[in-house]
DNA sequence: GATTTCACGTA
DNA sequence: CGTACGTGAAATCC
């Protein structure tokens, strides 16, 4: 399907239509009742968007973005860099929207059916883009009909792979969809509550300019009054801070919190400091200018979501969905009438370690609700011990006391360990990689003038994120076939998600309608977990909790 | 005005 | 010599 402004269209499956918006609309919401077909469409931001801001919800879509981003790596995923792509076009030769100068007026000669999406030579028209292309009902269909080619194009690339990366990106699909629903319904918040909070963090609401000023001047003088003669310094101004605490003597090659934490007892100027920074850090960020702006009305927080980074695939949220301080966290909160069902998937990373590289011993250590205790007693080592020898394993880090357990990891999970070798070894090397789901991970090149000095670090630091990649980007893969599938079975019981972090789930839930969804989060991961591995050898484990409040639950 | 650096929040 | 992300304030670049 496409949906421009004034006019949409739809091609595929022995239906073929186009019309105003409202007419494809209307038969979009009937095929969907019908059938509920796969749609497809360039992206979801676009003609997803377009249904859902209209109360249509689709069960099962094709993003062709999204499968793009699986098939390629990346981020750039326009519709003609996909066309391209699906169609084996080179897209270094991209053809280039019109600039309007004379180079562009000259070129236009052999533009071939104006009405066409596609080009003479292959290519995407550029201009097809853009909204205002779409001046027609021909062009309107020209281009759902090159998206409908587009994806089935991609579904065979894919399925080069294996099966998995066509699932691999029918649930990226879904999730691009979820994205637009996150953003557009919003996260649950109790207004008074958040109100309290920020109080309590960043003082009271100013009521103009100059008293934001003022209250400003305070909260910095009860850091300031503990260098007398130094009044003057901005807090703000890392270089002032740091000469501040040279002045009381405590000599810091920078100011970050973890670097001051040893000096907490040796001077009170540093406890100050640091207690101001949290404070400042939610007048700033979190306080009543964030309130204002991104809590609607309705008393729901929203941002814009993604539903893969640049890099391994996480999704992304903004305005803070992603990073509200816990301190603030109680003012999440069910609505009236309704609960908040948490689920988080325990012990993610090692437990996809153990799916992906097919290591059997170490699935056998999944068996446990903890994962840990059985490493540890392979190794025979304390849990503390491999629990840190297992994430310097995943992450690369070598300082610590991770040492001497390694080398047991090693010998006890031969199979593991070397797929994570297997992913620092291209790194290293700067050759892309794949997750387990199939998407390509590109590796960035170093820069033609880096000194040879460097050399060594750099390609270090690819190395340990190619090996990161693989796990995170894995257990994102995993995390957004649960959540999609969770989407539409909690869907009949009036439930929706509300909030996606990596490893973690909100779901906001009609009361009488609690003790099922966190059933069904549970049975899902079960079957979604299957699906994505293959097998049963590798069990996760969610934790579920039905709450009125995010902080009800354990972190 | 746009980009970079520092700092810090989350997983 | 653990990774990823988003945000704001100040400094820096153009």
């Amino acid at each position: 399907m496409v949906f421009g402004p004034d006019v949409a269209a739809l091609s595929g499956d022995g239906v073929e239509l186009c019309g105003s918006p409202e007419q494809v609309r209307d038969r979009v919401s009937g095929l969907e009742d019908e059938r509920h077909p796969r749609w497809t469409w360039w992206a979801a931001a676009g003609d997803g968007r377009a249904l859902v801001a209209h109360g249509i919800r689709p069960q099962r879509c094709w993003d062709v973005a999204e499968a793009h981003r699986v098939l390629a790596g990346g981020w750039a995923a326009g519709a003609d860099r996909a066309w391209a792509v699906a169609a084996g076009l080179d897209v270094e030769a991209l053809p280039r929207p019109a600039g309007g100068d004379l180079f562009d007026l000259v070129t236009t000669d052999d533009a071939g059916d104006p009405d066409s999406a596609v080009r003479p030579d292959g290519y995407l028209r550029p201009e097809a883009l853009e909204p205002t292309w779409l001046t027609g009902p021909e062009r309107a269909l020209s281009l759902a009909r090159a998206a409908l080619q587009t994806s089935s194009r991609q579904r065979e690339l894919l399925a080069q792979g294996g099966p998995r990366p066509v699932g691999t990106a029918t649930s990226e699909s879904a999730a691009a969809l979820l994205c637009i629903e996150l953003e557009l319904d919003g996260l649950p918040l109790d207004r008074s509550r958040a109100e309290e909070l920020i109080t309590a963090a960043a003082g009271e609401r100013p009521r103009s300019e100059e008293h934001a000023r003022q209250l400003r001047r305070e909260r910095d003088a009860a850091v300031l009054a503990h260098a007398p003669g130094r009044e003057s310094t901005d807090l703000r101004n890392p270089v002032q801070v740091r000469e501040l605490l040279a002045s009381v003597g405590v000599v810091v090659p920078d100011t970050r919190a973890w670097r001051l934490e040893p000096y907490r007892g040796v001077h009170p100027l540093v406890d100050a400091l640091l207690a101001w920074r949290k404070a400042e850090r939610i007048a700033t960020t979190y306080g009543w200018t964030w309130l204002d702006t991104h809590v609607g009305p309705d008393d729901r927080l929203r941002g814009g979501w993604t539903a893969c980074d640049g890099a391994a695939g996480r999704m992304t949220a903004q305005n803070g969905l992603h990073n509200l301080p816990t301190p603030l966290r109680p003012a999440v909160a069910a609505h009236p009438g309704h609960v908040l069902v948490r689920a988080d998937l325990g012990q993610i990373e090692p437990r996809v370690l153990a799916a992906v590289s097919g290591d059997r011993a170490f699935a056998e250590a999944t068996r446990a609700a903890d994962l840990y205790a059985p490493v540890a007693q392979a190794l025979g080592v304390e849990r503390a011990v491999a629990k840190v020898a297992v994430l310097a394993a995943m992450y690369g880090q070598t300082s610590g006391a991770a040492g001497e357990a390694l080398k047991d990891l090693q010998r006890t999970y031969p199979v593991a360990m070397a797929y994570l070798e297997r992913a620092y070894a291209e790194g290293l090397a700067g050759r892309a990689v794949r997750t387990f789901g199939g998407r390509r991970v590109p590796m960035w090149q170093l820069p033609p003038g880096l000194p040879a000095s460097a050399v060594g670090a750099a390609t270090a630091a690819r190395g340990r994120f190619a090996r990161n990649a693989v796990i995170q980007g894995a257990a994102a893969e995993l995390f957004k076939a649960w959540v999609a599938t969770l989407r539409l079975a909690v869907r009949d019981l009036g439930a929706e998600v509300v909030l996606c972090l990596h490893d973690e789930v909100l779901l906001h839930v009609p009361e009488e309608a609690a003790g099922e969804v966190a059933h069904l989060v549970d049975e899902v991961l079960t079957a979604s977990a299957r699906r994505w591995t293959g097998s049963s050898a590798v069990q996760f484990v969610a934790d579920t909790s039905v709450i009125a409040r995010w902080s009800d639950a354990k972190a």
